[in-house]
Parts: C-alpha cells; structure tokens; sequence
DNA sequence: CCGGATGTTCACCT
DNA sequence: GAGGTGAACATCCG
C-alpha cells in the first residue's frame, strides 16, 4: 500500500509516538530484509541505548535519526510494510487480515526500555532496514517539488513521463498510483516522451502533483484518487466516460483514458 | 490454477 | 549512457 502518502503517515505514526524512548533491543530476525551491509548483529550493536531524535522522510525512505554519534535507521515499506507501535497500525485497514497476527511478518522491530516496541510489519517481505543510508540517492520530494525542477527533469529526460515521474532518483515518493493519478488529472498521456510535454503541459503536471498529493492525502491516501473506481479492466474515464486504456508503461500496469490524455 | 498487486534492484538487451 | 523488459523477492486475492 505505501507511496509518499502512506510514507508520511508512517513518519507521523513514529513522530508522535517513538521520538524519546530508549531502545532496549532489536528484533532482526530476518537477515534478507537488512540492506547494504546490515546485520542483525550490526542492528544490534547501534541500536540499544539511543534515542530516536527525529522521524524524517525522503520520499518512501523513513528515516529516524538517533541521539549522539547514533546512526540513522532507515526503513522502507516495499509494497505491503506498515510501521506499528506499541501494537497500534498508522490507521490503514489491515491488508492480509486473515492471518494479520502471523508474527513472522514483523520483519524488523526494537523494543524500548519503557516496554513497548516499533515494528516493520511486511507480509511480502519487499520492504527493507538500513543503518545511515545514501539519502542523495533519492532525487527531490515530491511534496516539496517545484515547477523549475520539474521542468529540469522534463527536458532532460526521453522516458514516458509516467517513468520519469517514477524514477525515485529523479522525484521521490510517487508510486503507480499516484502517477497515474497525476497524469489522469493534468491530461496528459503516459507514453509521451518527457521531453516532448509543452510548457503549458508541464505547468499543467506541476499544478497535478501538488493538488493530487494535497487531496489524497486529505482523504486517506494513494488509493482514493478520482481515476481509481475505474481501474479494472473495461473501466469507464469518470470524466469523459471513455474505456480507458490498459497498458504496461515503465514496467508497471498503467490505466489512462484515451480521449482526454493525450 | 493463473494472473496481478501501492516497490526496488538487477541482469540482459537494444 | 539511456531506457525497456522480465525476473526475483513472498503472500494473498479474485
């Protein structure tokens, strides 16, 4: 379920509940889910007796700063993770909730001296922990892009939009679903090359971005977009009721509608 | 049984 | 170098 949107609610979820608490352990049982070197013996060295200083967020990344000369913990949700404290869920309904419970999806955790625990719960297992992780590996945040970057990538690059839009290196934190979202809103169609898009299209993308994100933010996340209820094969555009296209478009299933994306 | 699912990474082509 | 495709990861759902 996480793009950007669900990210933050994770990173809001961590914010108001596990920034002060000392940790007493970690829970790691899973050495395929740490990444770029981690292990769970190295979790287990960094982590115990810091504190969680500051819940950040680039993109999809989570990242929770420690006291002192402690690392950053970085958390990744992949496609099915959710950050649960003290046994409470970030507020979305409960994917894979007929064995919900199952305590081998709690792929990586710590456990506070107070009790309670912060855990990645991931049915999936596509998610991911490191320690002090290439933030610049990530290009801008989606919520804070503004129209001169958006241009810059739109010029440099020949890709269909929806994968430039994708490409975390280049904006981070839209997903499938909010691109194509975005590109339903602004009018334009996925398959275009970046950089054939008009100024008056890229305008139109950057207003898209931005509304999108504020909206479905407001009402619950990456899955309540206007496009949405017709994303199903022989689905109707809820604005010109055209049957929208289904496509594979930077590798990912794409819905557009034929009339008004052009 | 099969295909597909909100993500990332990598091998392999063109 | 840029970019496309398909696979892999693990599990559930229609």
């Amino acid at each position: 379920m996480p793009e950007i949107l669900e990210a933050e609610k994770a990173r809001e979820l961590i914010e108001a509940r596990a920034l002060g608490r000392e940790i007493a352990g970690v829970h790691a049982p899973d050495a395929w889910f740490l990444k770029r070197g981690l292990t769970p013996e190295g979790a287990a060295a960094a982590l115990p007796g810091r504190r969680f200083t500051e819940a950040r967020r680039r993109g999809k990344l989570l990242l929770l700063d420690t006291d002192g000369d402690g690392p950053t913990l970085a958390l990744h949700l992949g496609m099915s993770g959710r950050v649960i404290i003290d046994g409470e869920a970030a507020g979305d309904p409960l994917l894979y909730a007929a064995n919900g419970d199952n305590p081998a999806w709690l792929r990586f955790g710590v456990t506070f001296v107070d009790g309670g625990a912060l855990s990645l719960r991931d049915p999936r297992r596509l998610g991911a922990a490191e320690l002090d992780p290439d933030e610049e590996r990530l290009g801008v945040d989606a919520f804070a892009l503004r129209l001169p970057v958006l241009r810059a990538h739109v010029a440099a690059s020949r890709a269909p939009i929806k994968a430039m839009l994708m490409d975390q290196a280049r904006i981070a934190g839209l997903g499938n679903l909010l691109t194509d979202e975005v590109l339903f809103r602004a009018g334009i169609d996925p398959v275009r090359p970046a950089n054939t898009l008009s100024d008056t299209e890229v305008r139109a993308l950057a207003r898209a971005i931005s509304t999108t994100l504020r909206t479905l933010q407001r009402r619950g996340g990456s899955h309540t977009g206007d496009h949405m209820p017709a994303r199903e094969p022989g689905g109707h555009c809820p604005r010109d009721g055209a049957e929208l296209l289904r496509r594979t478009v930077g590798g990912r299933t794409t819905y557009s509608c034929p009339v008004h994306q052009r």
